[in-house]
DNA sequence: TGCAATTTAAATGTCAGACTTTTAAATGTC
DNA sequence: GACATTTAAAAGTCTGACATTTAAATTGCA
């Protein structure tokens, strides 16, 4: 773990990326807990505060976790599904508001993604995913939710369905391209209809997953992607109209 | 903007956590410049160096850029999607390399992925991501390659097929699953036979993807995946076998 | 002896202030 | 006008101090 204090790149960039590399590379296993922060100053010679910025670094990426107190220190972090996942939903949502990706485009890799998933799901469901899936349903159909309610409960909904395939790591990936399409999903206005529409769609995906009917699945779940993207482009195109009306926005879509 | 001095959580968490969200948000905007740390610290009533930690947090998720010099000074960075994939290809492989997931079930989901893909790849693909391809099964065939460079190609090689599908979102997911997965796959041994197997199958997706071929190649990915979950197998029971010999090893897949 | 309260020491967290380096703009010079 | 110099702003780094937290060690008491 050797610096380079004539570099560029700054001092606490290059002792972060050394760590992270003894973390990947299993010189530091999990739990393993680091030298304190002064040591390590001693070791890289450089003062604490840029360890500590190098330290800093790593945590936001969970990839340590530091405690106070004796007997304290900086520990090697068992990176779990949880960490994971925000860290993925984190990354994901700013890539989509940040890059002028088209609607369909993220529409088009979440669903293609799912549908992947939606086989495997309705082979090995278990009743704690379709109990999840029911409510979800229970609740989209009560009149005056909010929007953003409705979405959220929306995600719930299929991430309760990519759980049927009892596979952690697909759960954790897709969990990733279905959050991060919230933002652009609660621009959305749904009305009575579309949401009845929804939920209708909703309840064969349920009825077919609790059958075991992998294709039914597939199917209702095309047509939802068919009727999201159809939405998607009435809202656009009408907010479109009223931004012709009152000049130019301040952000699109 | 508001911090609590008095929470238990650090005073540089939180300060990152109120502009991260006022990135999420919108309030602050790709490109703009955020006050400068002397200017931060008094605004949040702390001290430079707990300000520096903060956007030190920040800059670890590339949702900030620094910039020395006049006129410098810490910028909301446009999440790319090298950005992006970095932070999954680094949270992925953590997450599969700390938590015993089985060879089974990265690989069942990396594939289920990839067969997602496969049907838009063979319909949209270009001359580009065909010579790709054919690039590293040449590659791929050469004796002498070690086995960590043939890994090396097999994840070009399946980079570009996905590509094919012109969706860079689609893309940037499974980058994710396909390199996170190195690690795993260099851990096994290919031999010239398994070698020939698999360039075998790659050729048949090549083909296949050249015709548009959208069936065919899932045809093949799926004998891959079962190519590959054998050798693993081989080579792991043969691992189980030197451990009973050799006493309990220290790192289990 | 056994347990509860207290002390202690080792860490991280925070602060304050100084100095270094980088960088672009402003200024000066030919 | 082109080029060199100065200047000022900002991040990067260093030093040293103090605050806070925490678990272990010690002490005190029954």
């Amino acid at each position: 773990m050797k610096i380079d204090p004539d570099s560029t790149t700054g001092l606490s960039v290059q002792i972060a990326a050394a760590i992270r590399n003894s973390i990947v590379e299993g010189a530091l296993i999990v739990g393993e807990r680091l030298p304190s922060e002064a040591e390590l100053a001693e070791q890289f010679d450089v003062s604490r505060s840029t360890v500590r910025e190098a330290l800093k670094r790593l945590a936001a990426q969970s990839l340590i976790k530091t405690q106070r107190g004796a007997f304290g220190g900086a520990f090697v972090n068992r990176m779990s599904y949880a960490d994971a996942t925000k860290q993925l939903v984190t990354t994901s949502t700013l890539l989509l508001s940040m890059n002028e990706v088209s609607f369909d485009t993220a529409c088009e890799a979440r669903f293609a993604l799912e549908k992947a998933c939606a086989p495997m799901a309705a082979k090995r469901r278990k009743p704690k995913q379709l109990k999840v899936m029911r409510a979800e349903i229970e609740r989209q159909s009560v009149a005056n939710l909010s929007d953003e309610s409705f979405c959220t409960s929306d995600v719930a909904f299929h991430l309760a369905l990519i759980d049927g395939a009892q596979n952690p790591v697909l759960s954790y990936q897709l969990s990733g391209s279905i959050e991060a399409m919230q933002p652009l999903m609660n621009m959305i206005t749904f009305t009575a209809r579309s949401r009845a529409e929804i939920v209708a769609i909703h309840t064969d995906i349920l009825n077919a997953v609790e059958a075991f009917d992998g294709a039914k699945v597939s199917d209702a779940l095309e047509r939802l992607e068919a009727y999201t993207v159809k939405l998607a482009h009435t809202v656009m195109s009408e907010k479109d109209k009223a931004r012709a009306k009152n000049g130019p926005s301040i952000r699109q879509l």
